[in-house]
DNA sequence: CGACATCTTCACAATTCGTTCACGTCGCCG
DNA sequence: CGGCGACGTGAACGAATTGTGAAGATGTCG
């Protein structure tokens, strides 16, 4: 249950992003390193670290910019190194998401303080993010977990976010086209049967009762009120 | 939020929709574009968006003939974008269903603020479509199911749809030649006889007291009060 | 590197749906 | 009452949509 938390690291300067890592390893967190922006917004798109700890200036598109693409992607606290004391980037920062802020020079202390920090903070409001329970199903969007008629399902990520974004409108019909611009970010929905595969997965987990598909239309999830 | 929203922007200009685009997405939404009136039709009945940004000016047909189109089909949120500060603009736009508006030029911060404003009044005020409830006919928009006498009745993607347009003016004839237009999108009404072949699908799954045939017109729904 | 998990696509089968056709019936009008 | 056009109906065809198993690609982890 308390599973090793993973932060990302944004930083270019690899003397910089070798100490943080080393560090945060250290705190017993599993890092990960991404060295400009389109590696770094790419990383946290596949590993959905519990945290990211961000250098302002970075090669391809900055910081800011990695910002606002993570946060658009999914929610996910930020720290942000910036690199003089300059207030004008401490209110970018937050204006675009950024949680927290840390000038540098700063002390591996102090680094490793704020993400303590900052993960006891988001998991308390992930706690009043209340479960979604819906008849016999359970689905904990914190812990990113699903019960059904008592014992756990594992589910893949994919899976799992689609199955929170059915159940957002629960025996509501999602249509396939929303469905892929949510849960994929996808903008073309043609030729394409990946939500079908997916749908195919959580209905072998989770029975085949769940999901009715509406011909034409898209998916809903069938649940008692 | 327990799910995540989608806005349709209706522009034609590539720079802002571009612009508006990046900052919704930014602010956490999944967003689609549209380049024209038809297109924003089109796309908004798939889609079924949680809002739509609309401009005024736009190829085929304006942004005023859409939101109309889009009010008669869905109850929408809708912030409409307008080129000058023209009071007639507004008040046209207002008239048709629009729910805000917003004077070019405008800053992405505004335009953001607008939208979450939207939705959250939107959410307030309608939790849900309501079902149609026509004496013993129940029709759930959102789920897309039909309920008469108590149990449920399978329709098929153009039986609802249709269904819905004979409910949406309950007790009036409507014209075979309207009903053409928008449940099929056909412009040409002659020689077909794909309504009758529908009407007939809802007459035998429904029973055949249903539907009111008005011989050289149309048909029109028969409810109870 | 090799085992493993995941995501996407592909090809094929099964199902569902939409439209038209042919023909019988009905209603309006002179 | 008779004719003509509109409507009802069942069948049938093709088209579109979805279910499904497997393969390929990619990435992760030890």
């Amino acid at each position: 249950m308390s599973s090793q938390r993973t932060v990302l690291v944004v930083e270019d300067e690899p003397t910089i992003a070798t100490a943080v890592a080393d560090r945060l390893r250290a705190e017993g967190f599993a890092v990960h390193v991404a060295d400009d922006g389109p590696h770094a917004v790419e990383a946290a798109r596949r590993l959905r670290p519990d945290a990211v700890v961000l250098d302002v200036m970075l090669p391809r598109f900055d910081g800011l910019e990695v910002c606002r693409r993570l946060q658009a992607e999914r929610p996910v606290p930020v720290l942000m190194l910036t690199a003089r004391d300059d207030e004008t980037d401490v209110l970018i920062g937050l204006a675009v998401g950024a949680d927290d802020y840390l000038t540098k020079p700063f002390s591996m202390r102090e680094l490793a303080a704020r993400v303590h920090a900052l993960l006891r903070r988001m998991t308390k409001i992930a706690a009043q993010d209340p479960p979604i329970v819906l008849g016999d199903l359970e689905i904990s969007r914190a812990e990113r977990r699903v019960v059904r008629g008592g014992h756990e399902v594992h589910l893949t990520p994919t899976e799992f976010d689609l199955l929170v974004h059915l159940a957002g409108r629960p025996r509501a019909v999602v249509p396939r086209e929303r469905l892929l611009a949510e849960v994929w970010g996808w903008a073309d929905a043609s030729g394409t049967r990946t939500v079908d595969s997916h749908v195919k997965g959580l209905r072998r987990k989770l029975g085949s009762d769940l999901i009715r598909t509406v011909h034409g239309v898209g998916y809903a999830l069938e649940v008692g009120r």
